[in-house]
DNA sequence: AGCACGCCGACT
DNA sequence: GTCGGCGTGCTC
């Protein structure tokens, strides 16, 4: 008799550990770990689902009280033993329940029904087809008739076609098949979401960089050593070029490629890179694809049909046996980090998947993040770098206007005169223009200059944007409300937004440019499917002159007819209240100066601050990475922030505000009394999120700071059991 | 979580 | 006496 230990499909942490069934005999090649069963659970033997997660031999509970399972969940998604693995990992280091830990490594929850695509194809050659047609004519047999008409003029015609467009039965496809004159082929046609053409396959040629950063990777994994590496390449030296000549290595070795890359970058033009070098044999994964596309996605992934999957996030859980490499593009992207439950970071995860699977993991940002960069200087990871850019193209040239001297000589528009004449002169050459917001700061929002009130979500405690239209907009819950005139405070009113969004940016263009055509990208703009991936490409087809947009816009795309990006604010970014602010602000000046001159025209960069002389401007306009890393590096480690040391964020969300005070007070006194004769490790807060109530629900933070991580693990256990029985959420979230 | 058990007060 | 309130405890 074998035994089953299974995680039961109750999120609850009373219930968050293995229950041990009994297999039945006719079960036992049924019941592998990984598999959804069914078994009778609780004094009410009530029908509850689970997951196995192991197979014993002898049962380490009391015999008498084992139950046996009731069967396996037909159809549904197994995972593989190293998920499993994964999974268990997941739990352990960044809290949760298992069955959460268990959930986000299964991509999808149901099985959607698999499609069974029928083709109805006939087997006779024209003539003596024409003279079974001729049979059927006379001997009035009208539907074999029919549907052997339509087949002499289409030899396959699908099966629904036959039965609802022809209006033939089954028995009569049944019978002329016993005949031998159709055959009705059945196979599972998987969804493809990639619908181009398979393209003929293009080879590349790496240059020298290139070449010897790919070199490197290639010759470690030859030699059985699987490391991770960082690949730092400035904007336009050709990374992906790198990253498809490693998967063709792991890919000729029999092996599989995961390509995790941010949603937002996920476009066309990416993903062709990747199909027309691997043609079927790549699959893509996002947000928007249907359970069924995604079941799709994962049972091929599954039986080998293919070699490389590329998506955002949760593309790392994506089934293969054998996984040889994990690229991860654009590392220091914030999508990386999850919001849910487990809090996990891909770059973490994957490091963790690969080290299970045996694999590589390859990390490539023109701006890495410091936790990365960090790490391959002190030698966990190896440092690649690739510093010059690829074709003929040359990093442009940037150039600082200090709109507080704008503002000094009479000039209040959005536009400095460089960046207005630099448009201009863009726009009679005939070259295209990116004017880029950055919108991390408050933009849009609408305060009394008399009181200082701020007009503010009733739901969410952040402030309201204005919309064209006369509307107020929260952009957490999309609260709307009419534009007030008056403060409601002071009745001042001298009333207004002051800041410019996207769309006022938009307006004061076509005011000041008016033939020039603009693209507008933005939160709003981008709401529905595909429309992100339509401005990008009306924009790359060149048919519009100006693209006004938020971060979306620095990445995915190439324009070559790019000459001028004009950063309209640098610095809103620098004032948010993150540790992390000064490396986000480097990063994004960095990436939306990159975007100018990819072609062969040289490119200039206007940035516009009130800040030219904080480093995080200088540095990305001098696009000195390495300078801003020993600046940026020297702060954290004075203020004892991540990477020089971990840090480990208590979240606790309650629709009672009393309670998420309490519960926080409680833990934050709790670790207080834990740790007060321990070195290295301090304790923050509680404080409110930057956004302290979302739809009602009131968040507290709780910030530790320790210098050995798992001191941090060590904390989140003791919290978790310590609140095993609240009643309020509580989420754990590292770095 | 969800169900049974059990211990107490109020009711045909 | 017994019905049903909810507090407590367990689930392989």
């Amino acid at each position: 008799m074998k035994y089953a230990k299974v995680i039961v499909d109750i999120s609850h942490e009373k219930l968050d550990r293995a229950f041990e069934y009994s297999v039945p005999d006719e079960l036992t090649d049924k019941v592998r770990p990984g598999v959804m069963v069914e078994a009778s659970f609780g004094k009410g033997n009530r029908k509850i689902k689970g997951y196995v997660i192991d197979i014993t031999e002898t049962p380490s509970f009391d015999p008498g009280k084992i139950k046996p399972l009731l069967g396996v969940c037909e159809g549904s998604v197994e995972i593989e033993s190293e998920l499993i693995r994964l999974a268990s990992w997941m739990h352990r280091n960044y809290g949760g329940t298992i069955i959460k830990a268990l959930k986000t490594v299964i991509p999808v929850k149901k099985t959607a029904k698999p499609k069974e695509k029928k083709t109805v194809s006939l087997l006779l050659d024209a003539d003596d087809a024409m003279t079974a047609l001729a049979l059927f004519e006379r001997k009035n047999n009208k539907a074999r008739a029919r549907l052997l008409g339509a087949l002499i003029k289409e030899p396959k015609i699908p099966y629904e076609v036959v039965t609802d467009k022809l209006n033939v039965s089954s028995s009569v496809m049944k019978a002329l098949s016993s005949l031998g004159m159709i055959e009705i082929i059945s196979g599972r046609v998987m969804r493809n979401p990639v619908n181009a053409p398979s393209a003929a396959r293009k080879n590349i040629t790496l240059n020298e960089e290139q070449r010897k950063a790919a070199d490197r990777v290639i010759s470690d994994m030859e030699n059985g050593k699987h490391e991770t590496y960082l690949l730092r390449g400035v904007t336009g030296s050709g990374k992906t070029e790198v990253y498809i000549e490693l998967i063709d290595y792991v890919v000729s070795k029999g092996k599989k490629a995961i390509v995790l890359i941010p949603e937002i970058a996920l476009t066309y033009q990416t993903v062709m890179r990747f199909y027309n070098r691997f043609g079927e044999r790549v699959s893509i994964l996002n947000s928007r694809m249907s359970q069924g596309e995604r079941y799709d996605q994962y049972e091929r992934a599954k039986s080998g049909d293919i070699d490389v999957i590329i998506g955002p996030r949760s593309a790392l859980f994506a089934p293969f046996e054998k996984l040889g490499i994990i690229i991860i593009d654009e590392e220091h992207e914030t999508s990386y980090q999850s919001e849910n439950v487990p809090r996990y970071h891909a770059r973490e995860t994957a490091v963790a998947r690969a080290r299970i699977a045996g694999a590589s993991v390859v990390l490539g940002s023109a701006t890495p993040s410091l936790d990365s960069y960090y790490r391959a200087k002190e030698g966990i990871y190896n440092l690649l770098e690739l510093k010059e850019r690829a074709g003929n193209s040359k990093l442009a040239q940037t150039e600082i206007v200090d709109l507080r001297e704008e503002l000094k000589s009479g000039n209040k528009s959005v536009f400095s005169r460089r960046l207005q004449a630099e448009i201009k002169r863009a726009l009679e050459k005939e070259e295209q223009v990116m004017l880029f917001l950055n919108r991390r700061g408050m933009a849009g929002f609408v305060s009394c200059r008399s009181c200082g009130h701020v007009v503010k979500c009733p739901h969410c405690d952040v402030s309201l944007s204005y919309h064209r239209g006369g509307i107020l907009k929260c952009h957490y819950c999309g609260y709307e409300e009419p534009m007030i005139n008056e403060c409601p405070k002071c009745g001042s009113r001298a009333i207004g937004s002051f800041k410019a969004g996207t769309q006022k940016i938009e307006e004061a263009v076509n005011r000041m440019f008016p033939k020039a055509k603009t693209l507008r990208m933005d939160y709003d703009t981008t709401r529905e499917k595909d429309s992100y991936e339509n401005i990008l490409s009306a924009f790359a087809n060149q048919e519009a002159d100006i693209l006004i947009g938020t971060q979306m816009i620095v990445k995915g795309h190439d324009f070559p007819n790019v000459t001028l990006v004009g950063i309209l604010a640098a610095d809103m970014s620098l004032f948010v209240p993150d540790f992390r602010a000064k490396e986000r602000t480097f990063q994004l000046i960095t990436q939306a100066a990159g975007r100018a001159g990819r072609g062969d025209k040289k490119g200039r960069v206007i940035l516009q601050t009130y800040h030219p002389e904080d480093y995080a401007v200088t540095l990305s306009a001098a696009q000195d990475y390495e300078g801003f890393y020993e600046e940026e590096i020297g702060y954290r480690k004075i203020l004892k922030y991540p990477p020089v040391w971990n840090m480990l964020k208590i979240l606790f969300s309650s629709p009672s505000k009393k309670d998420a005070d309490e519960a926080s007070m409680k833990v934050f006194a709790h670790i207080k009394g834990i740790i007060k004769d321990a070195k290295n490790i301090s304790v923050i807060g509680p404080s409110d999120d930057s956004v302290s109530k979302v739809n009602d629900i009131y968040k507290r933070l709780v910030y530790i700071k320790a210098d050995d991580i798992r001191m941090l693990v060590r904390i989140k256990d003791e919290v978790e059991r310590i609140s095993e029985n609240a009643d309020i959420n509580i989420q754990f979230q590292f770095n």
